[in-house]
Formats: structure tokens, C-alpha cells, sequence
DNA sequence: GATATAAATTGAATCGTTTCATCGAGGAGG
DNA sequence: CCTCCTCGATGAAACGATTCAATTTATATC
């Protein structure tokens, strides 16, 4: 049917380990280069990546596997790292570790088969034992977002410590004192680094720290909604609630909706991850911003030097610095 | 290093071919069945699914090809796509058009010099010409969401026209007469459609509709803002509007907190695509949502029929249908 | 037990590349 | 003129599976 390198050969009178010469770059004689191009043309020939990767091993595919698909942080990411793979010539193919850490293994077994030749993940627990046994030492990985025990990988963190640190610090400046926290499970390194910028704060400002008052949901709308309702049926509910993630912030709005509760005079608030939230949200929600395009981009990057052979400074973790923005859901008490 | 089917077949004393055949599920006996299963397990023997392919010329990859990642409503899509062909052991790769016609039939040819099996696309343009041109009828390509000139595809549809006529007929059972509308762009598919549901809403109830509001935008935050903010400034503004996509819906809700416009008391207003908004926008708004994942995956399993050969009923058209979520952002009249 | 039929097995050819040992031509140096 | 190098060209052997014609084995029938 198509055309093969055999083929092109012959019809330029030539053997097939020149053509596939010429097809790699390499040296060949000028006359027999035109001789190629002419038959490249005339047969309209494609070179069969199939059959290359089995002798190369090679897929120029690279793999990226996300605890979910359909949400606003993982889809920023992937579009980083399709647009800057584009460029090479890799193709990105999108896994859905649905939060479980043994779907994710058997993911990146899935993809190790199909000769990925590297993959960036944001992994789902805080173990990474699973990763570099599956993956081994041939197929680099990338981590991003979150770190793992266990494993020496490189990665592409936020430092998320500071952006809590700095939200945080600012509820203390304007006098809040009882001041919530709606984080993520306790097993997962974001959600840890966050609650660790929360703490510090109390720390250097030398404060008492209510352990109460941090909660710790898993990330989804309904935990959002649930602890705060849970933190503002306290006896002495906070004025201030920070919560540490997208989803959990949109359950959180939802419920303070319901509830009637006044932002910021009844309740001051901090959001995370969606710059939409201070736009449409009235009155316009202080948020901390993750730079997801760059996060993405920089480790298509790091993934893509790493195929290329080079081994410098492994591993390497990269910190992004989060963005605070200030909106006018806090109140100065 | 790994190993191969070959070492499998030494190992349990029998032939490559009756290997290959157990591999893939014809009937081999007992006796030897046993023997290859042992050597499997001793051998931890993965077939090599890239030689496969080379035989079968099948890659067990579809391609999904948007004009943009970094949206709800792709990635909620392609996580249905995923979900959907992950346990028939497809993967997806992802592709990103960037709204751009010609970056769309790169990327098409891209997809198809890698042997994908199958495509599913949304298109960026109404013309669909160059998806057949480039992928031939050897590779089954499904549309979704919109439909495209000269080009006879199968497609998942949303029943935009509907689901915009409830909404707008909505609006004028409440009242309201004078009723703005700001659509996409006049070329693409959906954005024709939904303005079609606009205007037989009006031929429907025998009202006389003026073109001057309904409003051209390019499905950005940008015209979104800009558009309603036209609309506002009329000498006879609109007393309710309905915005055609999310992008959009955002841009006009921050318009319309910065000017200071109550909802629903001075203007009524109606959003797409994203429940989340009806949530956490105080008063909720009201919102036509499409059924994304359902997309997604009514796109997969028609994918996966044509991949396995069936032409039953080609080209074949299934249109969901979009719901209207009321909310408290329409005044009554 | 002989024969016909069906089922399971074999092993070589094949898919379309890359790679590598070998070869030949042309140029430089003596 | 001869030898030594260098470089491009050659063609066959991989890569790891599937497939198919040919062959063996098992089963059924009389």
C-alpha cells in the first residue's frame, strides 16, 4: 500500500541503508541525495514510525499521568507540555490515574509497555516505591506538583509553603487571630507544604496555633462544602478561613452561600488555583494562584533533556514561586 | 533484555506460532496452554505491543484533536474518551489545534503518520474538507460537538438549537421582550445553532427580534466583556441576556460587577456550560449545561465500532440533549 | 482398525525500519 | 606507483511479534 524505504531504494537506485542514511541525517553523497529526494517525492513516501521504534526503541511518545483528567490544574499542565513537546515531534498521551495509586501503576506499566519514552506524573499518593519499579531507570520521569518518598526523580514543585505563608500572613496583618484551614489529606505533599506555610506563620509571628481549626478534606467540592460548615458550627468559629485548594474553595463558596454568611463581614476568605474565582466571585475572592502553564512547560522541558541522555545535577527539582492576589473578601478587624 | 515470545516458546517446548496463538486467545491444549502460562510467569514476558503493531499496522492509540486543552470542556471530553477506551487498552493521545485550521491539519497528519487507529476531533473550522483529505476513509474519524461542511463524518452533537430555545423561551414566558444574546462566531457550527434557537424562539411566539442584539464574540473572556458591556450601553438596553459558552459567560459576569448591574433586578442573565457557576455565583445563575462527559464518551464508543470494522448506518448523527439549570438570575417581568 | 475430518502445532516468511561489518573509490603522502 | 586512510555505500541480519501453508495429532464414524 504505502510506500516503504525499500521502495525508495529502488527507485532511486540505491540501497535501502542509504536512504535510511539520508532519512537520519546522515552524510551522503550529493547525487544520491537528490536521487532519495526525488523518489521521496514521487512516491510520496512516509517513513513508518512503527517500525522504527521497534528497532530503536524509541516512541517519541511521551506519557502524562494525572490523578484526573477534568480539572482546570491538570488541563493547564497538559496544554504546557503538549505545546512545548509539539516542537520535537512527541506526541503526549493523557493517563487518568482516577486518584488510585494502583490504577496509576498500572498506568505507567501500560504506558511502559507501549514504549513511552518518558513520563511526567503527578502522583496520586505519597509513596513513589511503585514508580521507579515499574519504570526503571530507562524511562525518565518527571514529577510535578508533588514530591514522593522513595523515589529520586526529578520534579517541578510550587512552593507552596511560601504562597500559604504569604495569605496567611497577610489575614494575620489585618488582626485575624482564629483563622481556618480547609487542606488536603495528610498523605499528600501539597497538602502537607501547605499546611506547613500555614503554621510557620504562627511561628514567626509568635502566635498560639488552634490545631482545630485545621481540617482536612480530600480535595473534592463535597469536603469544601462540609468542613467549613463544620468549622463555622464551632463554638468560636474562625474569621477567617483559608482554603487550600480549587475544588474544596468551590464547595466552601457554595456552602457560605447557603448559609447566608456575609464575606467578608461575617467571614473573611482565601481561595486557591483559579484566578476566575476573583473575577466573577462579588465581592472578588483573594486566591492563590498556581503558575500551571509554566509548571507544565517546565517539565516538558526537564522531560525532554532527560531523553536527550543528559544526566546533569539528577535529580533536579525546579520551585515555582504561587501568586497571591488580593481581592475584597478579606476584612481588616 | 525482556523477554521475548521466542524465549517464552523455548522455555515451555513449543513453537512460536502456538504461543502467538494462546497470546491472543484462540484455542490451544490444555497441556500446552500450561506450559506457556508457567514460562510467562518465570519469564515475566510482556508482549511487545510495538512489534504487534508492525504486523497488524495497529497502534492501539486514537487521537483527540481540539482547538484548545485548557477548558472544561475539552478535558471533560477527553476524560470521558479516556475512561471509555482504557478498558479496550486504547490510549489518547492529545492534540491541540489551537483554533487554527491549519495547525489542525498538521496535527491531523501528525496522528496519522503515527498509525493511530482513530480520531476523534472537534473542529475548528466549518469546513471539514481537510480531515478527509488528510485521513483518508482508512481511518475512522468521529466529530463531536461540531458538525462541518463537505466532509461526511459521524458526530456527537449537543442539541443546541434546543437547549437554547428553552432558555430564551424562558426568558420571554417571564417577560421579558428585549433579550440580547451574545454567540460565537458566525462560521462555527454551535454558535450558528444556538443563535437558530434564539431566533425560533421569537418566530415561534410570533415577536418581532432585533438583530441589533445579538452580539458576534470569538468564544474569548475578552469579547465576552466587551460585548455585554455594548449591549449595556444601547440607548435601549436589553432587560435580560443569554451568553452562549463559558468563556464568554465569565467575561459578562465581570462586566457586569464592575458596572455595578444587579441580577437579576436590572438585567436577567443566562450562562453556559458550567454548573460550577450556577453555585457559586450569588444570586445563582441560571445556566444551559451540556452533557460533557457523556460527549466524550458517546464519541469513544462510536470510535471504537468504526475501529473494529463496523459501517452500520454511516455517517451516523447523535445528538444529546443539553439541560437548562434555572437559577435565580431571571427577574420576572 | 481403517478412514475421513477436524483441530492443534509447526516453522518460516513477513511487517518496515536500523545497524553493522564489509567493501570500494578517491585522495594524500611517500 | 603503491600504500594507507577516510567516507560513503552496500546488503544482510536484527527488532518481536503475526500469519499461513503444511503437517501432525486427536476425534468420530463405520
Amino acid at each position: 500500500m504505502a510506500a516503504t524505504i525499500k521502495d525508495v531504494a529502488a527507485l532511486a537506485q540505491v540501497s535501502v541503508g542509504t536512504v535510511s542514511r539520508y532519512l537520519n541525517g546522515y552524510e551522503v553523497s550529493e547525487v544520491n541525495k537528490r536521487k532519495i529526494e526525488e523518489a521521496v517525492r514521487r512516491l510520496d513516501f512516509k517513513l513508518n514510525p512503527v517500525a522504527r521504534s521497534l528497532k530503536t526503541s524509541k516512541s517519541m511518545t511521551v506519557a502524562v499521568v494525572v490523578p484526573a483528567l477534568a480539572n482546570v490544574f491538570s488541563m493547564s499542565i497538559i496544554e504546557g507540555i503538549e505545546r512545548h513537546l509539539d516542537q520535537y515531534g512527541y506526541s503526549v498521551i493523557v493517563c487518568d490515574s482516577q486518584s488510585d495509586v494502583q490504577k496509576e501503576k498500572a498506568k505507567l506499566q501500560f504506558v511502559k509497555d507501549k514504549y513511552v519514552d518518558g513520563v511526567v506524573i503527578m502522583p496520586t499518593g505519597s509513596d513513589g516505591t511503585h514508580i521507579t519499579e515499574v519504570l526503571g531507570d530507562e524511562i525518565p520521569a518527571v514529577l510535578m506538583d508533588r514530591l514522593v518518598e522513595n523515589a529520586k526523580l526529578d520534579a517541578v514543585l510550587v512552593d507552596n509553603v511560601n504562597a500559604v505563608y504569604q495569605a496567611v500572613e497577610r489575614l494575620i496583618t489585618l488582626g485575624h487571630r482564629r483563622i481556618g484551614m480547609i487542606t488536603g489529606p495528610k498523605h499528600i505533599y501539597t497538602a502537607r507544604e501547605r499546611q506547613e506555610g500555614y503554621r510557620r506563620v504562627f511561628v514567626d509571628y509568635n502566635l498560639p496555633m488552634d490545631e482545630s481549626l485545621i481540617r482536612y478534606g480530600d480535595y473534592t467540592e463535597d469536603t469544601g462544602y462540609k468542613l467549613i460548615n463544620e468549622l463555622m458550627r464551632l463554638e468560636c468559629p474562625p474569621t477567617a478561613v483559608f482554603v487550600a485548594n480549587y475544588e474544596m474553595t468551590i464547595g466552601a463558596i457554595m456552602a457560605v452561600n447557603e448559609a447566608g454568611i456575609q464575606i467578608p463581614d461575617q467571614l473573611s476568605l482565601i481561595g486557591f488555583d483559579q484566578l476566575e474565582l476573583s473575577k466573577i466571585i462579588r465581592p472578588s475572592l483573594s486566591v492563590v494562584v498556581q503558575p500551571m502553564a509554566e509548571i507544565g512547560q517546565k517539565a516538558a522541558e526537564m522531560l525532554y533533556q532527560r531523553m536527550r541522555g543528559s544526566h546533569d545535577n539528577f535529580p533536579q527539582v525546579i520551585r515555582l514561586k504561587a501568586n497571591f492576589i488580593d481581592g475584597q473578601s478579606i476584612k481588616k478587624l
